[in-house]
DNA sequence: TAAAGTAGTTTATTTTATAAACCAAATTTT
DNA sequence: AAAATTTGGTTTATAAAATAAACTACTTTA
């Protein structure tokens, strides 16, 4: 009946950070926080789990002197993420 | 640029609770378990959460000499979901 | 009448989300 | 050139949530 919603993607800003890297290809640490509006220390660690998880690459550099976090969605948080909406559409049947 | 999400029907169990009373009018407790496949306990805790939002009712009665739990959604909880599958068109984009 | 089943509730445990505190380096102010 | 502030984060602590396990009360069946 219903199909199950991947935890990991279940998630206000984990789903807003993935949204946002669907439509970029690549984010720093300060735009994401921007486009969410979530605080430093929660996006800190939302990433990490979405890293490990395989859904994103993080990648730390420098911007002149600033240390500067890229993220990108991989393949695989692509399909995860294609695969929560298709579960979401069994609780919210035609109303998407 | 995200709307909020309402942490109250942001759960699998209880999104998964007001689409089958979406749907019947009227659901008791068993029937409700047999469609979410939830535990009992874990049920009756998400009902009761629901029920204090104002989302859903609950009556108490007997069938026979068994009890039973009969439960309704609100037009409040109508609206509610509706407003809740809006703001998640805002992380989905055209998916859905 | 003892065992098992039904319909739930309550309580305890584990996870999760979030915020607060912190750190190191860079920049700005005095 | 110190001192204070800002930037870009991470780590740790706390609050909230989900979930399971244990329990209650009653009914049915053997």
């Amino acid at each position: 009946m219903f199909k199950e919603l991947n935890p990991l993607l279940h998630s206000e800003l984990r789903l807003a950070i993935m949204s946002v890297l669907l439509s970029v290809e690549s984010a720093d640490f300060v735009f994401l926080r921007e486009q969410t509006g979530a605080t430093a220390g929660n996006l800190s660690v939302q990433l990490d789990k979405l890293q490990k998880a395989g859904y994103i690459t993080i990648e730390k550099g420098f911007k002149g002197k600033m240390p500067r976090t890229t993220c990108c969605i991989t393949d695989e948080g692509i399909a995860a993420f294609e695969e929560y909406v298709a579960a979401l559409r069994s609780y919210l049947g035609k109303r998407v």
